[in-house]
DNA sequence: TTCGAAGTTGACCATCCGGTCAGTTCGGGG
DNA sequence: CCCCGAACTGACCGGATGGTCAACTTCGAA
């Protein structure tokens, strides 16, 4: 378990803060140890993980991981805002001006890869999330909150342009993102009842496909292609 | 952590074993525990859980517990697939004759339901699955693949017809289970980003519009409104 | 009423694990 | 070559936690 107090997250290295950020020595040794993290954290949640298991991954002594991340609940902090910002800077854009199917198109690709190229991160960033977002509930409320309002006006005016169903736009949101992390989060799942050889090329390669039409269809953006829309 | 060793969970009292199966006394108590369990576990985790912790939100001391269910593993087992039970039977049918929307509207509903009425055991399930499905996985890879494979016979059936998008039957069913589900296991997340005032009743129930639609919608079952089908 | 099994309890134990620390090595600027 | 702080290390500690156990109570059948 975990909880939300203590809020900051010391990025510099624990106690000493004194040289300039980045090229410190040991700047090498925070990243092996941030991955590493992000693995053993995202296999066996933050409660099964093992401090030692972590240092063992990054090849150091736990010790020495603790000279770097004073506490395993700092260390986890780091690693879940890392994951985070990834998450968030993958939302990317959703220009109004596009065609709203090419957009939404490539927006549910790009969280595709997301999905597929960083599995891990994905499958901690729903841990997290399932147990209550105990860590990043304010970012949620903030930052996420905010992109989702603010995209959801773009799907609204799309909307009333007859280009999008009329759809509550968060909840279209909440759908592509479900849909796509479930390739990522409930893998095992998948590669249960598929019995996939190369779940890379397999599974996301149809998914790509099949699942991405679906959602366009079924957020009503073919329109444009038999002229639905009355613009 | 959880491993898959040592498959038999024993549904009888632990140690004695002699008795029928259940008008023994303490049975209460047992269910009493195995709710109890599922609660714990699907907030903090398998290793987040502590054994104490059910105990006293049961209502009882913990070797008592550990009198009924020797180990907290073989707990967790016995609720984790109670949990997978639960899932399974909720699947649910869906029959060759009726019409393709309104089958899968009404499983979406019947899944959408489950996932407000046991929005805990969907987290634990989501748990589970998500760190590798290590005491399900048997299961996932014989039952759930056998269902989806002959409900995947419907689907097909009605793809031929042309009463459905041609979409792998199996995806079609991730992107539902994942739709639905999301609504309980990333509920914080979705409590941040729309400041919903009471769950069940404000977003539940714009998800049984708008995304049912939109997911009959993207299956391509909304064909026979426009006469679409061929048959 | 009696008796054995089922059920109940709290004290207790062994282990594990996050975190500390004193001491050593490394590395680069003077 | 020296020096000082950053980097590193392994031994150690204390608290927490899963599991055991011996004693005790309750239950139900004879």
């Amino acid at each position: 378990m975990i909880d939300a107090s203590a809020q900051l997250a010391t990025p510099t290295p624990a106690k000493p803060a004194s040289l300039r950020p980045s090229r410190s020595i040991g700047w090498r040794q925070r990243e092996r140890i941030i991955r590493a993290a992000t693995g053993v954290f995202s296999r066996k949640g933050y409660d099964g993980a093992r401090v030692e298991e972590i240092a063992r991954e990054a090849g150091l002594p736990k010790g020495n991981l603790l000279y770097y991340f004073g506490t395993k609940k700092d260390l986890y902090r780091v690693v879940i805002e890392q994951v985070l910002s990834l998450w968030l800077q993958a939302l990317g854009d959703i220009a109004v001006d596009d065609s709203p199917e090419e957009a939404i198109r490539q927006y549910v690709n790009r969280k595709l890869s997301l999905s597929r190229d960083y599995p891990e991160a994905s499958r901690l960033f729903a841990m997290e999330v399932i147990s209550g977002a105990p860590v990043i509930a304010t970012h949620l409320r903030n930052q996420l909150r905010l992109w989702v309002e603010e995209k959801g006006q773009v799907f609204r005016r799309w909307q009333s342009e007859g280009r999008m169903a009329r759809i509550d736009p968060a909840h279209a949101f909440f759908m592509i993102w479900a849909v796509t992390q479930t390739y990522a989060d409930f893998q095992a799942q998948i590669e249960a009842v598929t019995a996939a050889k190369d779940y890379d090329e397999e599974i996301y390669r149809t998914a790509a496909c099949d699942v991405v039409d679906a959602l366009v269809r079924g957020l009503g953006l073919v329109a444009d292609i038999q002229g639905v829309n009355d613009e």
